[in-house]
DNA sequence: CAGATATGAATGAATG
DNA sequence: CATTCATTCATATCTG
């Protein structure tokens, strides 16, 4: 996929962008089937200096990795979400509806919103009307109102602090890590068993026996928390 | 070139990649001609319901051959420009721009007053003027610290900041006008009206003088530094 | 078959 | 957060 190259960057040099290592990648994955969704600073900083380990790696690459995992996860969705009611329409095969298919997820299914897995996840209760408009999206999804929650998570009411606290934890352990299993520990992970890649990008060894995400449809998770999508996918085609 | 054989995969065994059929490459292209470049979600659907009838085919294929071919219609031109610049600057030769059989390649930078395909194009980004005091993002950038008045050098520049493309415009519309509707529509795709102009971002226009710096610029560490941590363990799970 | 080229696919990095 | 762009990888096809 798009591996290839083994070395991450980790030299000024040139500027290549960044090249995620192998455990890189399944931290971050680890992370976001936890819950963990759109990362605030200080979360960021502490999944980078954590991450550091496997490979040079700044905050944007965590910042970024986040919104586009997120981001063209929910493409998939939409896909699968579009393409079911296209079926749903079109054909008179009775379907179910695609968010169900949680295919690949060792054992998170999307569980309720109360979830373990969901320290990290920001769908704090707090109050906090802040609803401050949004943005205007004038061009796709022009529905999004409710999802509000994703402000109030940045602004880290002293009343919720308890995301900050976070920060000790993973500071603490930071230097005996020998093992991934540790590293994991250290993450809000919890899970039986270590988030074994949903996903090798490994270099030059084309796994074909695996999905290789032929794109968007490997991994698919509700978003737990919001994404009511109005559905207008983007990749309507299957 | 590949145009050889025509068929197209149809076989997920192996996880072959689309291979579009020539019916599929002609309409795709006729589109593109006409001025189509970025699909909306629902263009996609369509044409993807449309070109199915020639072979298999999935919404990601046709998003990704619009943004391949785009991409790769601006590098062959971008190329062409430059070798037309050479040849400006060490011969004396007047020729002009290589206008080859791209009918339209509208600069994305630049707005295309009456391009001829503008039906669906998408406007370059114009340079909207700052309209007034808009909110500012508040979302991104989390501050790292409002009450710690020690640590705020970080902010350096971040040196991504990359603005690769401005050299598109330089021959934006030397023709301009002389458009020719082609005649191609295979199939009606919203010709006229659909013309996303959705980009109107005319009252976003926040102040450039605004930081650009995504929020994980934060890449400084507060780490143990404001302790008084009760140190729950969020991580552990509850 | 090797090398070159064309192009599908994926994803990091921005931008607004 | 949606959208877009640049790059790179992977593979198919062509060519000699």
């Amino acid at each position: 996929m798009e591996g290839g190259s083994d070395e991450n960057l980790g030299n000024g040099i040139g500027g290549s962008r960044w090249n995620p290592t192998k455990e890189q990648i399944n931290m971050l994955e680890s992370l976001y089937r936890q819950g963990l969704r759109t990362p605030t600073a200080e979360q960021i900083q502490q999944i980078t200096a954590r991450l550091r380990d496997f490979g040079h790696i700044e905050g944007k690459n965590v910042f970024y990795w986040f919104q586009n995992h997120k981001a063209r996860q929910r493409q998939k969705q939409k896909q699968e979400t579009f393409a079911f009611y296209n079926r749903f329409l079109h054909a008179t095969t009775p379907v179910f509806p695609p968010y169900q298919n949680v295919v690949c997820s060792p054992c998170y299914i999307s569980p309720p919103r109360n979830d373990p897995a969901v320290f990290y996840q920001q769908h704090p209760k707090v109050p906090l009307p802040t609803a401050s408009g949004s943005f205007k999206r004038s061009r796709l999804i022009p529905q999004m109102s409710i999802n509000d929650s994703s402000k109030q998570q940045q602004q880290q009411q002293p009343t919720i602090q308890k995301y900050n606290n976070n920060l000790h934890c993973i500071y603490t352990a930071r230097n005996s890590s020998s093992h991934h299993q540790e590293t994991l520990d250290l993450f809000p992970i919890h899970p039986t068993g270590i988030l074994e890649s949903s996903r090798n990008i490994d270099e030059a060894g084309h796994d074909q026996n695996e999905i290789k995400n032929p794109s968007f449809c490997a991994e698919k998770e509700r978003d737990a928390n919001n994404d009511s999508h109005p559905f207008f996918d983007f990749f309507g085609g299957n």
